[in-house]
DNA sequence: AGCACGCCGACT
DNA sequence: GTCGGCGTGCTC
């Protein structure tokens, strides 16, 4: 308010206020804000989230930093409202939205969509919560049951708890709070509930147990906290060294000084290790932000993060984008995994964008990895990040033995997948107590199914894919599109019974191996699509931990960050897999997974063995793996890239043009091929039928911007697609520093 | 993203 | 003769 609001006779009485013109963006992906006015006497300054009607509906916005333009016709201005109660969102959080839009060629409104929408910004229903407290009469005599005895001692130390607490905490049941209550002697009252986010004590547990290169590490990122300064930390070391318990003493020293830290892990929805950890070391569990939260946690945690009574939020790439209330630490955890990329909607690599948060918010931040990507080592190697190492395993623990079986001299038997050698090794751990665990990066039984009559395979009708065959479920499916038909019993091209062939093996098929040759060790197969969610993913940990199973068999999942005191084997079915395709990274992401996977291996006294079962042993990959010597191959493969100016010392941009309609997707990436930017170190290969040429019904097409490390590519980007006309039903999506060349 | 406006098939 | 298919265009 000016104080005209007391003016009421002076020269504006009767004269509408002038419009208060506000400039807001929107959720949408409209690529520029639009203008709005706000009601007479109402003003709100950038960041103010307002209810703004596009269309006809009501839609929440953010009042940007643009100027409105004067020009648009007052009489078209619609209006929009201050919502109360909301926060503002910071300025640096509208830069960084700016910045992410700039960066990746989207519209910054699809940016805001990720930190803020609608269902986000509904108010939160009142919490209230009846407590229990003693009274007005007490239990005498026989009356006082331990259990009674017990409820009263605890509201003596607590005065009120709610029912949850109170039988918690007594470690009663429910039934004896109402029969005291219906006694007399216990009172309800309606209380405000007790703040769903919990303080992380950072004195909890101390950290004592930190070794002498973890102390260092943790004081010096503890350091950095305190700085308050945008800094880079890459924080390296063999798995199992302890990296994890020394970045949280990093988030200790934040939460000393009343500041918020944010750790992103790849995978938020497996980690229920992580959070066990998390809570050992503060006494409660962090907030956790990820896709599948429920609407109502989702809205109370994002008010949590916003008013700063989250103190800890860990979550998965969509975390970068909350709106923290004074974000202290970021940490980026197994900040190698290409998990961190979003490829669908805005194409942004997490990683680097909470590296550009840091900057912004002049924060420290900590890339962690035991086989940090080549990106974040040539940052080491050029200055711009501190690099801190863990020397070695923890607790006395050392790394696990690594050797090849050579398929080509040791074959396993027809129509098996494992090795003799391999069934040795797995027979010997079994009998000495030990737990075992194979890897195949595959789901289902078979990859392929194909027809020994007429040579038919089953292929995905929407993708450039083979059907996998999953045998329990009795379908085809496609991993890439979720198509799925029923098994036949008959070939559908000749009509041949009993001639279908299932072709190279999934992890179904090696558990079927597994029970045929150790048909009395308990097995447990873990895929993700079989291990039943977070809860499943924790009880199958669990069930490892407890050791009610002897024999693991597992995709991906089982390589993320688990600790398997127990567990000494671990057995690599295809260490070839991933080398096959040969794109950029190829040989960088497979290492880094087989190390990973390794890792799993002899984490406590007993020291573990490693097999990788391969046709190429000579590999450099597997080389790598054997001697353990993975920076000798990190500086191999960066001498690789240096002179083809490929990243980390040059710049991609990939365009992925994408129709249902194949002639005019072939006619738009022909003419962005046709008018391609010629400028010295700057090249555009393609365009090529993507791998996957075909995805979910629609043509693909690539091309590939390469420029030098000093040539920006979004402005030649710009120009090159607004030279181009495309039609409606053809797509062109832009990623800036492609990760997936599929 | 929604949601309207706008021109061509099978229905009360 | 109408209800409605989703192609394209706009949202202050």
């Amino acid at each position: 308010m000016d104080g005209n609001e007391l003016d009421l006779w002076g020269e504006d009485a009767g004269r509408p206020a002038p419009a208060r013109r506000v400039s807001v963006l929107l959720p949408l992906p409209l690529g520029r804000p639009l203008d709005y006015r706000l009601p007479d006497g109402e003003s709100a300054e950038p960041g103010t989230i307002v209810l703004a009607p596009v269309h006809g509906r009501m839609l929440h916005g953010v009042v940007w930093d643009s100027e409105p333009d004067p020009g648009f016709p007052l009489s078209r201005l619609k209006t929009a409202s201050v919502v109360p109660g909301l926060p503002r969102l910071a300025p640096d959080l509208r830069r960084l939205i700016d910045w992410v839009a700039g960066y990746t060629l989207s519209a910054p409104g699809e940016v805001l969509a990720m930190a803020i929408r609608s269902p986000l910004l509904a108010p939160l229903p009142d919490r209230t919560v009846t407590l229990w407290g003693a009274g007005p009469s007490m239990p005498e005599g026989a009356q006082l049951t331990p259990a009674r005895k017990r409820v009263l001692e605890i509201l003596a130390e607590h005065e009120t708890l709610s029912l949850p607490d109170l039988v918690r905490e007594a470690g009663i049941g429910a039934g004896v709070i109402r029969s005291m209550a219906e006694r007399g002697w216990l009172t309800a009252t309606e209380g405000a509930k007790a703040p769903a986010f919990a303080q992380p004590d950072p004195a909890y547990q101390g950290a004592a147990v930190l070794s002498g290169d973890q102390r260092a590490a943790a004081d010096a990122l503890a350091a950095s906290v305190t700085e308050r300064a945008f800094s880079v930390t890459l924080l390296d070391g063999v798995t199992g060294s302890g990296k994890t318990e020394t970045y949280l003493e990093a988030v200790a020293e934040a939460i000393r000084l009343g500041r918020q830290s944010l750790i992103l892990l790849p995978e938020i929805a497996l980690s229920a290790q992580w959070l066990e950890r998390f809570a050992r070391r503060f006494g409660v569990p962090p907030a956790v932000w990820h896709s599948d939260l429920s609407p109502a946690t989702r809205r109370r945690t994002w008010r949590a993060v916003a008013d700063g009574t989250a103190m800890v939020v860990v979550g998965a790439r969509s975390a970068l984008f909350l709106p923290f209330a004074d974000l202290g630490l970021i940490i980026v955890d197994e900040e190698h995994e290409s998990a961190f990329k979003q490829e669908e909607g805005v194409i942004y690599h997490a990683r680097d964008m909470a590296v550009v948060r840091a900057r912004i918010e002049a924060l420290p931040i900590a890339l962690v990895s035991a086989t940090p990507s080549l990106e974040t080592l040539a940052n080491v190697e050029a200055g711009r990040y501190r690099r801190l190492s863990l020397a070695s395993r923890h607790g006395g623990a050392s790394l696990p033995e690594v050797t090849a079986i050579d398929l080509r001299s040791t074959p396993p038997e027809r129509g098996r997948f494992i090795a003799p050698p391999m069934i040795q090794a797995i027979t010997d751990t079994l009998e000495r107590g030990e737990q075992a665990m194979l890897f195949l990066n595959r789901r289902g039984y078979a990859p392929l199914t194909l027809c020994r009559h007429c040579g038919h395979r089953f292929a995905c009708p929407h993708c450039t894919a083979w059907l996998v065959e999953h045998r329990q479920r009795r379908i085809l499916q496609c991993h890439h599109c979720g198509h799925s038909e029923g098994m036949p019993e008959a070939c559908p091209a000749c009509d041949a019974t009993d001639s279908l062939t299932p072709v190279g093996p999934g992890v179904e098929r090696v558990t079927e191996e597994i029970e045929l040759l150790f048909p009395d060790a308990r097995r447990l197969v873990m895929a993700s699509d079989t291990i039943g969610g977070p809860e499943g993913a924790a009880r199958a940990a669990r069930q490892i931990t407890d050791r009610a199973v002897d024999l693991i068999i597992g995709t991906q999942i089982v390589a993320k960050g688990w600790h398997f005191p127990h567990l000494t084997l671990v057995g690599v079915i295809d260490a070839d897999l991933g080398l096959a395709g040969g794109d950029l990274r190829a040989g960088e992401r497979t290492l880094q997974l087989l190390h990973q996977v390794a890792g799993r291996a002899g984490r406590a006294e007993a020291p573990g063995r490693v097999l990788l079962q391969s046709y190429a042993p000579e590999h450099p990959v597997i080389q790598a793996l054997i001697s353990g010597d993975i920076a000798a191959f990190m500086e191999a493969e960066a001498e690789g890239r240096r002179p083809g100016h490929w990243p980390p010392f040059g710049r991609l941009a990939a365009l992925i043009v994408s129709g249902e309609d194949m002639v005019e997707t072939d006619r738009v990436s022909a003419e962005l091929g046709r008018r391609a930017p010629h400028a010295p170190g700057v090249e555009v290969l393609g365009p090529a039928p993507a791998p996957l040429a075909m995805l979910r019904g629609r043509h693909r097409r690539r091309l590939l911007l390469r420029t030098r490390k000093d040539i920006a590519v979004q402005p030649i980007l710009k120009n090159w697609l607004s030279e181009v006309s495309i039609s409606r039903n053809v797509r062109v999506d832009i990623d800036v520093d492609p990760v997936s060349f599929l």
